[in-house]
DNA sequence: GCTTTTAGCTAATCACATTAGCTTCTGTCC
DNA sequence: GGACAGAAGCTAATGTGATTAGCTAAAAGC
C-alpha cells in the first residue's frame, strides 16, 4: 500500500496543524515525524530543519490570515469593515493558535523571503480598512500598528485563558472595537 | 575566599538579568550556571529546574513591573496617569526584555502561586489609573481589559522588529496613549 | 568536638535536533 | 526488459541541554 505522498508543503500543512494542536513552542521534528508515521530524518528530506519548519508554518499561515482578512473585508467599508477585520483576526487566532503564534514570531530572514510579501498583503488589508476613516497620512501608520496590536494581543490573552474575571470575553472585545472605532471616526482629517 | 552565597533569591535574579541580556528564550541551566560559576547540577540546589526558574524569574518580574508602575501613578491622576503609566511601562520593557517576556509567557500554576497576587497588584495599579476616568462601572472591566492588551501591544512594538516601516516606536507610543486618553475621556460618565 | 545538613561536584541518563552514510523504490532512457 | 540516477526512507552516530544519582567537603547546630 503506497504511503502518503509527503513534501516541503504537505509537512507545512501538517505542522501547523500539530502546532494548532499542542502549541508551537511543542512543535518539533520528532513530534511531526511520529504523526506523518515517518522517522525523525526523514523530514530533512523536505524541510531543512526545525528553524526552516517553523518559518515555513509562519509564511503558510500569514497567508491564510491574509487571505481571511481580505475575504472579511471584501465589499464592506469604514466601521462595518474594521469590525470584520478584527472579528476575521480574532477567529483566526482562536481556531489556529499555533499558526498564529508563528505568524508573530517570525522574522523576515534575506532577500527574497515569501515572509515578505506575505506580510504585505496582511498588512494590505487593514491598511485598506483604515483608509476608509480617512486618516491623515501621518496618522495612518500609527492606527495600523495600534489596531493589530491591539485585535491580536486581546485574541492572544483570550486565546490562553488569561481573563479571569467572569465577563464575557465577547462584550469586552465589541467594547474595544466600537472604543477604536469612536477614537478613528474622532481621528478622521 | 569565600563565594557568593547563592540561593534561590540570588540565582532567581541573575536569571532574570540574564534573560534582559540574552534573551528569555535563550535563558537556559547551563549558560545561567556558567554566568555564576557553577557547574550545572548544583543550581538545581536552589531552584527546581528550567520551568521553575522561569516562573520565578515571571513572579519577580511582575512585582517589580507593580511597583514601578505603582511609583510611577503615586499622586497623579487622568490623563497624566496614564501617560505616566505608559511611560513606566514602556521603560520597563524598554530596559528588562527579558523580564517582560517572562512576564507575559507566564501562567499561574496551582493554588498559592506567588504569581497571583503579584498580578493582582499590578493590575491594581492600572485599575487605579483607570478609576480617574470615572467610567461606568459596567465598562470599567472592559476598559481594563483593553488596557491590558495595549501593554502586550507596547511591548510587540517595543521588541519585535515586526513592523517593517520605518517609523519610530516612541511616535506610535504617545500617539496609543493620546488615542485612549481621548476615548476614554469621551466615554466618561 | 561530633553530627547532620547543605551546596557543590562528577558521572550518567534522557530528550532533541542534526548529520552521515546505507538501502530501496521509482521512474526514465536505451 | 533492464541499467541507472535520484528521491525518500532508514539506522547509527554526534552534539547540546536538561535532569537525576550519588559522592564529598564545608558549615551549622548541639
Amino acid at each position: 500500500m503506497p504511503r502518503e505522498r509527503l513534501g516541503p508543503s504537505s509537512v507545512t500543512r501538517a505542522a501547523a496543524d500539530l502546532a494548532d494542536e499542542v502549541g508551537f513552542e511543542r512543535l518539533g521534528m520528532g513530534l511531526l515525524a511520529r504523526r506523518l508515521l515517518v522517522r525523525t530524518p526523514s523530514l530533512y528530506k523536505h524541510v531543512g530543519g526545525r528553524a526552516d519548519l517553523a518559518h515555513r508554518v509562519a509564511v503558510l499561515a500569514t497567508t491564510e490570515l491574509g487571505d481571511a482578512l481580505r475575504d472579511a473585508t471584501q465589499g464592506v467599508a469604514g466601521s462595518e469593515a474594521l469590525a470584520a477585520a478584527a472579528r476575521a483576526l480574532r477567529t483566526f487566532v482562536h481556531d489556529h493558535p499555533g499558526r498564529y503564534a508563528a505568524v508573530s514570531t517570525a522574522r523576515p530572514v534575506g532577500a527574497g523571503d515569501p515572509l515578505v510579501p506575505a506580510r504585505r498583503r496582511l498588512l494590505g488589508s487593514l491598511t485598506a480598512v483604515l483608509h476608509g476613516y480617512r486618516l491623515d497620512p501621518g496618522q495612518e501608520l500609527h492606527a495600523l500598528r495600534m489596531v493589530r496590536s491591539i485585535v491580536a494581543a486581546f485574541a492572544t490573552t483570550e486565546t490562553a485563558g488569561g481573563f479571569q474575571v467572569e465577563v464575557d470575553a465577547e462584550d469586552s472585545f465589541t467594547w474595544m472595537v466600537t472604543f477604536m472605532d469612536n477614537g478613528l471616526r474622532a481621528a478622521r482629517s
